[in-house]
DNA sequence: AAATTATTGTACATAACTGGACAAAATAAC
DNA sequence: GTTATTTTGTCCAGTTATGTACAATAATTT
């Protein structure tokens, strides 16, 4: 048996990601994210192989903690029973919620990884391009589950146009997120985000 | 007198708009663009100057034709007496529905020239990140002065906060502009315009 | 000690571009 | 022809990075 792998290969993702995120994937070369991790080029060769393996692994890890990941997308009916679970429009309003409090509280105002890439797309070859719109077409899915959830469950009309109301919900989603380079006051995203939903049918809760 | 500059000055600006339009600013070198207008680095340099000097010159030309140039902004009771303006708010649904078709038509998809920027930051230098930042906030700046001359002419009620609606109206575009690279059908693109739009209280006119 | 794997550093050839300098050639008016 | 400006191409020194190869060293197990 040889020697085992000294730096935390985890941690060593997570910076990059960070690298990645706050310069943009073409700032970041071997050299520079080798040297943020705190190895040489030898051994990132080694472990990672090249920058756009460590990137697709790096869009899987930004992924896994997205907010849109929070979404209630599935019926339970042993959660339902619990009464513990949010309706599905009301996990719909969180999650703006929830992206607009983490965008405010970066102090890098980096907005949302990948959402950066669909701005700076020309910088990726044909099979990363590809990629990055197919995870945007995944997420849009999330909103489309949730919304379809919401109908089924009379949360929203059973006439609801899902398709167009998650293409809305993920436009929002985009702007909110290139704005809040610009707007960093939480207040400031959330009033986008409200009036926006309020006006397209994903109302606050109402108290009964 | 010398000789003559032979090329078309504003000619060769139009073509570095769209290299950088396309391609992104930072993918554009010297020697490319220099090829695509059709002179030499040394003729470049005597025109122009630099990159950053031409960049300049090109979002001044991509603002002068950009659709929110046409919002109606002022009062003015010639034109009023005439009939012949648009209302406020309907220069505003205007303004989209010409988003939208521009987008649409584009066979690049290339977005938004300043859009584009903002997610691609990273590669500008201060001076010029504060000039990006800057118009976009005179853009805002657009809006917010259609919106009060339509609260001024009682299109809008007198509470409109048209600080937040001139937010949110950017933050719409900036989520159209982005999505139009994904969604390439105009008609998909109107649908989440005039959703949201309609949502906001900026609705289309009522004919009598 | 031998075998195995990780880490490092170095060399190499390559790529692509830059800004500046400079001079020759070209073009226009006088 | 002279003057003035434009266009061009070439050179230079510099920058930054890449992927590959390779060998030495280090760390672990058997």
């Amino acid at each position: 048996m040889g020697r085992i792998i000294e730096f935390n290969r985890d941690q060593a993702v997570e910076i990059a990601m960070h690298e990645f995120w706050q310069h943009g994937y073409s700032e970041v070369s071997i050299k520079s994210v080798s040297q943020k991790i705190g190895i040489s080029r030898s051994s990132f060769y080694n472990t990672f192989g090249s920058i756009e393996l460590l990137f697709a692994e790096v869009l899987d890890l930004y992924e896994y903690d997205a907010p849109i990941r929070k979404l209630r997308t599935a019926y339970s009916s042993e959660e339902e029973d619990k009464g513990n679970l949010e309706t599905p429009v009301n996990s719909i309003r969180s999650m703006f919620q929830t992206l607009c409090k983490l965008r405010a509280r970066d102090s890098e105002h980096r907005g949302c990884l990948i959402i950066n890439c669909l701005g700076d797309l020309n910088h990726f070859n044909a099979q990363a391009q590809t990629d990055i719109l197919g995870r945007i077409q995944v997420l849009r899915g999330e909103f489309h589950k949730t919304l379809r959830l919401a109908v089924n469950l009379g949360e929203l009309p059973k006439h609801t146009d899902t398709h167009k109301l998650a293409l809305s919900l993920q436009t929002l989603a985009v702007g909110i997120n290139s704005m809040s380079k610009i707007i960093h006051a939480e207040e400031g995203l959330n009033a986008i985000a409200n009036s926006t939903l309020d006006g397209i049918g994903i109302n606050a809760a109402k108290h009964d």
